[in-house]
DNA sequence: ATGCCTTGTCGCACAAGA
């Protein structure tokens, strides 16, 4: 099974490039973010002409997440628990039979948390606390599971081009890395990290100052994976050249193989 | 030091992103 995650950057401005992406990468499985729409507006059809069963969980312009997915979905939960208030669309996860079980996945936006020292940043811990805790009981059922999304994480300095510009950003905080070496603490595998060791390795370039053409790019799409699913990872990559395409997302899709 | 681009919005610029 192909899962892949992929932060669109606006699925209105990007639908015939997701399309031309989907048509080649063919993914059994696919989570978007930063839909920035409502789920009455989100461009179903085209999707569905592909095969996919779509899922949303959307908001007015900002945010939101989606799952599609070519083997149906059995269940659907929207909504990272722990703050009821939280409106912001930011989590959706979703069990997907396989040839040989269920695999849950979920699709993460989580907060960029810019800039630091305002309550942006505290909502980012927060909502990495929040993570953290949901996560803790998924895992105590043992069954594969993948976090696959936009972290808004930088985790090591082999992940930045040039990380001192990132010193004072929220990306790079050691409060942001971690939390996020919390999550590998429990037991996750960062699948990408583990097929390449290398440095180099990036998902995301600003649109700003010819980031693209400098390389100048972050790796902040990650791909997390429950002991049960790590144990059946055969391959994992990056579709960089998706950043090259005409009208590009800022960021590129980020795709594993599981025998499952 | 700031903007550099891009998207969405009841627009005639601005917020938010990273």
């Amino acid at each position: 099974m192909k899962i892949a995650t992929w932060n669109i950057n606006g699925v209105k401005a990007r639908l015939d490039t997701a399309l031309t992406w989907l048509q080649s990468a063919k993914p059994d499985v696919v989570c978007f973010q930063e839909i920035k729409s409502v789920d009455a507006n989100f461009p179903k059809e085209p999707f569905e002409e592909l095969g996919y069963t779509v899922a949303t969980h959307g908001q007015k312009s900002f945010n939101g997440v989606a799952i599609l997915s070519r083997r149906g979905i059995d269940d659907l939960r929207p909504r990272l628990p722990g703050d009821n208030d939280d409106e912001q669309a930011r989590y959706l996860e979703a069990d997907i039979a396989g040839d040989d079980g269920i695999i849950t996945v979920a699709s993460i936006y989580l907060p960029n948390g810019n800039p630091i020292g305002t309550e942006k940043f505290s909502y980012k811990l927060a909502w990495m606390q929040r993570l953290e805790t949901r996560v803790r009981e998924r895992l105590s059922l043992e069954m594969p599971l993948v976090l696959a999304g936009d972290y808004n994480v930088i985790p090591e300095p082999l992940d930045a081009k040039t990380p001192k510009a990132w010193v004072e950003d929220a990306l790079y905080q050691p409060e942001s890395r971690s939390a996020f070496r919390a999550l590998s603490a429990l037991g996750f595998t960062d699948a990408v990290r583990t097929c390449y060791p290398n440095d180099g390795v990036y998902t995301f370039w600003d649109y700003q100052a010819g980031a693209w053409n400098k390389n100048n790019g972050i790796r902040i799409d990650h791909m997390m994976l429950s002991p049960q699913a790590a144990d059946r990872l055969t391959a994992s990559g990056i579709d960089r050249e998706t950043r090259g395409w005409e009208k590009p997302s800022d960021h590129v899709p980020v795709w594993i193989e599981l025998s499952i």
